[in-house]
DNA sequence: GTCCGCATGTAACTTGTTACATGATTTA
DNA sequence: TAAATCATGTAACAAGTTACATGCGGAC
C-alpha cells in the first residue's frame, strides 16, 4: 500500500491537517496518487497508531479548529524501507480501452464522442502540467534534491498526458475512417 | 465498475470458462485491465445472476469439467448502454512517482536500481507489445472492425510502455547526475 | 513421486467509493 | 439568503488482494 507513504512524502514536504493534505491530493501529489478525504482522515487515524505521524490540535480565530500532523521519527523510517524495497509496476485498468475493444458492439458515433472527450480532458490536464512547469520549474537543469524530485515526477505526468492524448488522436483518425466505409 | 464489461468484451470475442478467462487476462486483455481468478469466478457468478451471461457445463475427457458462459442479450444491452455512457479518466495511483517524489528520505542508489528495474520492466512489456503487433497486425492499414479495435487497444499499450520506458530513463539521468554532486 | 497445468471455489482482510452528518464563517 | 470554503468525521457498501482448499492427469 502506498497512500500512507504518499501521504508521508508529503507531510515531510511540509505539515498539515487531514483537510490540507485532502487539497494536495486534488492537485500536486493528486497528479500520481488519487485518494478522498475519507481515505486520509482514515489512513492518518492509522498512522497516528503506528506511530509514524504525530498530531496536535490547532485552535484558529474564525475557522474550525484543526488537527495539524508531522512525520515522526518511525514514519521516517517507515518511508525509507519501502522506498528501497521493490515493487510491482501498477496494475492497468483502463475503462477507455475497454470501450474501444468493445467498440463493435456499440454506437460508433457514441464511442467517438466518448473518446474525444478523453482526448480534450487529457489535453487540459497536459496544459496544465506545461503552465506548472514553466511557473515552478523555469530552468530545469539548475534543480537538484527536493525540487529536482518534484520536477521529475511532474515530467512523467507530461509524457503520460501527452501519450494518452496522441492515442486518442490515432483512435479517433481510424474509427472515423472506418466508420466511412 | 468496468469488470464486468471487460468480461462482456472477452466473452463476446470468444466464450470461454472462469478459468480461460483468467488466463486471457493474464495476456490480451490483461494489458489493459488486471484482474485475478477469484475477482472473475466472483463476477461471472452475479453476472449469471443479473442475466448477463449463460453458463452451461461442459464435461471433459482427462481433464476437470468446466462451465463455459456465454454472453446472453441482456449483456449486449449491458454493454452497448455501458460504451455510450460517460466515464471518468482513470484515477492515477503511480507507486514509483511516489518514491521518486520521497526520494531525498531514502538511499539514493538503492532509488536509481529500483527505478532501473521498473525500466527494465516497461522495456520488456514494450518488446512484447511490438513482437505481438508484427505478428497479429501485419498490415495495420487494412484492418477494421473488430481486429481494427483490438489494434487500436495494442497501440495504446505500446504508446505507454513506451513513455514510461522514456521517463524513467530520464529519471535515472536526472538522479544520476544529481548523485554525482 | 513431485511438480505443473487444468479447473473451481471459500474466507478473511484491506482498500476504495458513495452517501450522509454537522457547524461556523465568508463571499456573492 | 444562498452558496462556497474550512474542517472533521461515521456508516454502508463495492472492489481488490492474499491465503487456503481440493482433485485429476500428465510430464520429468
Amino acid at each position: 500500500m502506498a497512500l500512507e507513504h504518499a501521504i508521508l512524502v508529503s507531510l515531510d514536504e511540509r505539515s498539515g491537517s487531514g483537510y490540507e493534505l485532502a487539497r494536495r491530493f486534488e492537485k500536486s501529489i493528486g497528479f500520481f496518487w488519487a485518494a478522498t478525504h475519507q481515505q486520509i482522515y482514515r489512513t492518518l487515524k492509522r498512522m497516528v497508531e503506528l506511530g509514524w505521524v504525530t498530531g496536535h490540535e490547532v485552535a484558529q480565530d474564525g475557522r474550525p479548529d484543526k488537527k495539524v500532523y508531522e512525520v515522526a521519527d518511525a514514519g521516517r523510517a517507515e518511508l525509507a524501507r519501502w522506498l528501497a524495497s521493490p515493487g510491482e509496476p501498477e496494475t492497468i485498468r483502463h475503462d477507455l480501452s475497454v470501450k474501444v475493444r468493445g467498440a463493435s458492439l456499440g454506437d460508433p458515433a457514441a464511442l467517438v464522442d466518448e473518446v474525444a472527450r478523453h482526448r480534450d480532458l487529457h489535453a487540459e490536464r497536459l496544459d496544465v502540467y506545461l503552465a506548472v512547469e514553466k511557473k515552478d520549474f523555469p530552468d530545469p537543469s539548475a534543480l537538484s534534491g527536493r525540487r529536482l524530485h518534484q520536477h521529475l515526477v511532474l515530467r512523467g505526468g507530461i509524457r503520460a498526458e501527452r501519450a494518452l492524448v496522441e492515442w486518442c488522436d490515432e483512435v479517433l483518425v481510424a474509427l472515423r475512417e472506418d466508420d466511412r466505409r
